[in-house]
DNA sequence: CTCTTATCGGTAACCGGTGTCACTATTATG
DNA sequence: CATAATAGTGACACCGGTTACCGATAAGAG
């Protein structure tokens, strides 16, 4: 027993009266073992209240058990949704979360990232879009020898370092939708240049209204960078267009809850006088007024196969369920659409 | 070098021509040491690369950098500010934040906490409201020896241990506000039961009223649990009180947000007819309609404080400036407060 | 010029686990 | 019956750092 109180593996194998090693064989269920000496020393374990420390194993085994959730994802809730997806994951495992924020735009973003990694030597990694969708951050971790699986709003390259949402397709429907009520004049608030999901999302728009042969002028499309203020500031460029658009198809809810703002402010009444949806379903959407129908992102899921992948056939091998890697957006409807008042195109 | 690619401190000492010691000296900062060997010992560091191996180090110094994160707030912007604060404070220092969420109201709580505290042998903990507020955990954390520091609503123990705001004077002076606009009935939608920081709001919101002569019926009183339909909820109750309450505080915002949703589903308008007050100032203050009067909650700083608090005279023995332990929330005026129309009570 | 002392650096043990390999007892094979 | 294969266990080195302790060297004192 040592000073810190916490018995050790030697104690264990002092009292127990067997090697270290036949206390390491117990602790990792090594199959070549007597069973009368199991039970003697899972005693012993239990008497003691034995705990391996974490520390030891980790230098021992030339690996740690922390894996990295990297982000620099401006919104809370989609943060939080992938933080717990990971830690059910990691649930019964040894693993733990770390958690590294970036600095999104900041000029050192890649050498701070690879500073975290050379030190901490983490077993693997999580990216988060929007940092999971750059390139050089995946070949970063490979450069370090780092693990990592990155989530992302399309396949980006092969399915181990890979899971993703079919955001273009969810994104389609969901303007299908807008048409099928009757809507011709539809806005679209674009996420930020270089998100992934912005390109996926505005592409599933496209997609939609080409196959219905609706033009789109470049008035109706208004970038935004997901907040709230961006989709506000958005919402009235649009809204100054005439004939104004009857439906929006915001590229988050974030900034869906900025369109509604704006269109409030100029006394529009959602949805009589304008149809929005937004994308994420994260608890502003059930919480704005109207509620707003968006697409449901199952991030936390995502996180969860991703962690999955991450970890997969190292603590039994007998993990090697393949994961999925493409997660379906869905549409759900509530009360922010409706058909447009003025049906005349 | 070794067959991971990574140099130890062995090639560092070898290449250099000199021991492990002096290597680990020049890592230490050691003053005992030639400036001629460090700066050789610091060319060969930088030309190989040389990072020293944290798992190593936890172990020999029995002790590794993890500062665990415990938290069963239910608030995504909360437990993202906190995470925000902590990390600046931990910026630079060779510490890493696990994150560990607990389920609230699970019976296997403690045990749960136990079992991560004792697996994990972290350096310290941070305690998130409203987990903070449970004397069973800190006893926990005292009786297996882990360093921690609470966060709360008001000074529990001594400040060692303790990082708090004063909600209860805050709330007192917005509810002051409230008077002095002229409203009379003003309802409280209070916070969870068990919630130290609803206890504190409530406190302050009754110290308000008494101090000016006020009554406050039963009536006026909704209990909410923090979420955003709860407050829905609270609303209904008091806005069917007869006459109308003319303002309400809200003990968070995004229960606040709820009575916006339910004063607007009955037609009222606010501030004109209902005037509103938050807790918290997340950005769901700022981005509902009206934007809400709130009381700004300094939690990232608080985290900052605390995680400070947590680490301090460790690193260097020079960080020991006293850490703050009290911070004052103020009240931020944004446009969901009015004179009530009706002056007469 | 010798003796003390401060400075600097090396050796060995240790932190608490795991891998390798050798060894013994038992069982299967030729 | 000799030999080989196999199960069960232990001895020992090792992971990559740290501390304890001790020796060597150089500077200052007598």
């Amino acid at each position: 027993m040592q000073k810190t109180g916490q018995p050790t593996i030697n104690d264990v194998a002092r009292i127990a009266g067997v090697s270290k090693k036949t206390v390491s064989r117990v602790i990792n269920r090594s199959p070549l073992l007597n069973d009368d000496t199991r039970k003697r020393v899972e005693d012993v374990i239990g008497e003691l209240g034995y705990i391996p420390n974490p520390q030891a194993r980790a230098l021992a085994l030339r690996r740690n058990f922390l894996i990295g959730l990297v982000h620099d994802n401006p919104n809370a809730q989609t943060v939080l949704n992938v933080q717990q997806g990971m830690l059910e994951a990691l649930q019964g495992t040894e693993f733990e979360m770390v958690v590294r924020p970036l600095d999104r735009g900041s000029a050192t973003m890649l050498d701070d990232l690879r500073h975290f990694l050379e030190r901490q030597r983490l077993f693997g990694v999580l990216l988060m879009p929007p940092v999971s969708e750059n390139d050089s951050v995946a070949k970063l971790c490979d450069s370090i020898g780092c693990r990592y699986v990155r989530m992302g709003s399309a396949v980006i390259d092969d399915t181990e370092h890979m899971v993703a949402s079919n955001d273009r397709e969810a994104v389609r429907i969901a303007t299908e939708y807008l048409i099928e009520q009757g809507h011709r004049r539809i806005g679209l608030v674009a996420g930020p240049h270089g998100f992934r999901s912005a390109r996926e999302r505005r592409l599933g728009f496209e997609d939609a209204l080409a196959a219905a042969g609706i033009a789109l002028p470049r008035s109706m499309i208004a970038d935004g960078n997901y907040t709230f203020e961006s989709g506000l500031v958005a919402a009235e460029r649009l809204l100054d267009v005439m004939p104004r658009p009857t439906a929006i198809f915001s590229s988050n809810d974030e900034m869906a809850a900025g369109i509604i703002h704006a269109a409030r402010q100029r006394g529009l009444d959602i949805p009589r006088d304008l149809s929005i949806i937004g994308f994420d379903d994260t608890p502003i959407a059930a919480h704005v007024w109207p509620p707003l129908t968006t697409v449901r992102w199952p991030i936390a899921s995502m996180a969860r196969s991703a962690a999955l992948k991450l970890i997969a056939g190292v603590d039994d091998g007998s993990d090697l369920v393949e994961e999925p890697s493409l997660f379906l957006s869905t549409l759900i409807r509530r009360a922010s659409v409706s058909p447009p008042i003025d049906v005349e195109t």
